[in-house]
DNA sequence: ATGAAAGTTGAACCAACTTTCAACTTCAAA
DNA sequence: TTTGAAGTTGAAAGTTGGTTCAACTTTCAT
């Protein structure tokens, strides 16, 4: 007895159909609360949307809060698998952190449903918005830390500097990435590293 | 006729009892939102903290939404006249910025629910969401471009400027203010504060 | 003092959603 | 070909909470 508690009624798909229609529910989700949020997004949306019945959903999930979480966790991971291999090849600490400008702005430009998603978790799931910021930037915090090591960045950087640089991040993504994005993400990402090279930079 | 279509159904109190039930409203409003949020908060909630029955809130306000809006517009004039007034008698224009985070921390921290209505409107009210930041963000780009010509800011500052900026206030004021207020206001505004100086600052 | 306007009350109405369920279909292994 | 587990279906049950309304009370100018 007692098998695992989770898979006493275990949703996970097992068949290829199945997970075809598990991942048809996901992208729908992803419209329907990107287009209304969560509260204006409904179910019936989102099975609409994914082709497929109401009923349906719930073979696959076991609330509309359940399939937010979900997503919530998906679309961090996808952002953080965007962004990361990028600043792989960067010059160095400064020039990192610019890439990951650069590269969040793009990301936001091709999926403006994101912060939607992400906001409304402060709402829905404050554990999943807070673990989101939380390891975006605690993995900004070791970036520059290292970095400071390699003699790139000023030595005292922190987690201070790490929430301020991704808040930044996050408004000019907003303002220059979702809201309007008529000026390059290239010039927008410049002028922001250039404020940050200058505060945290080791040369001039 | 034709009489003003806002006066056709009026909700402004005529007395001072009015007042005193409209104001005690707002106030419950306030707190049953920043706890709970614009959808899990309910109106009965509201009429229960502000001690009065559902019927009277309609009186006052056409619908949940009408007070939510009020709301943000309360708030988002609340941090302005806190904020405002502190950055006037800064050294120059970098103490300025400084001051502004320092007094937005402050404020923060005595407001914990702003986050959760300002952000919430995102979803409830986008307009006023956008007309919140934009204003900010404009009022902030005027101070910069002030300061730019008196010499304490580099000639090239913009609204790219304030919006890094912004963001960075905005989420150093979640995360150290009011997430964790452990550390002093003064050090953490002192330390973003460095890394604009350096950034956009002219001398050195 | 008095009556009309302003304010208060809370039960009841109602629309909108989430979730359930029992019948039905698909598919692949035996 | 058979069998049953996996998947699909959509009507309907159940819940929730915003909004209305008609009776009642308070206020205040005359």
């Amino acid at each position: 007895m007692a098998e695992d508690a989770a898979a006493k009624d275990d949703k996970t798909p097992r068949t290829a159909r199945g997970e075809r229609t598990r991942q048809a529910l996901l992208a729908a989700a992803a419209q329907e609360f990107g287009e209304k949020g969560f509260h204006d997004g409904s179910v019936s949306g989102i099975t609409r949307r994914a082709g497929c019945a109401l009923g349906s959903f719930y073979t696959y999930f076991d609330s509309k809060d359940d399939i937010f979480r979900a997503l919530v966790a998906d679309m961090s991971g996808q952002v953080r698998d965007y962004v990361g291999p990028r600043i792989a090849d960067a010059r160095d600490g400064i020039d990192a952190e610019r890439i990951g400008l650069l590269s969040f702005l793009e990301f936001a430009r091709e999926h403006k449903e994101i912060y939607r998603i992400i906001d409304e978790a402060e709402f829905v799931d404050q554990a999943a918005y807070r673990a989101h910021y939380e390891n975006t930037a605690s993995r900004m915090t070791t970036r520059l830390t290292k970095a400071a090591a390699r003699g790139d960045i000023r030595a005292d950087v922190e987690e201070v500097h790490a929430w301020a640089i991704m808040g930044m991040n996050v408004f000019l993504g907003l303002r220059f990435g979702v809201w309007d994005d008529s000026r390059s993400a290239d010039e927008i990402a410049a002028i922001a590293n250039a404020l940050v090279e200058r505060g945290i930079g080791t040369k001039a």
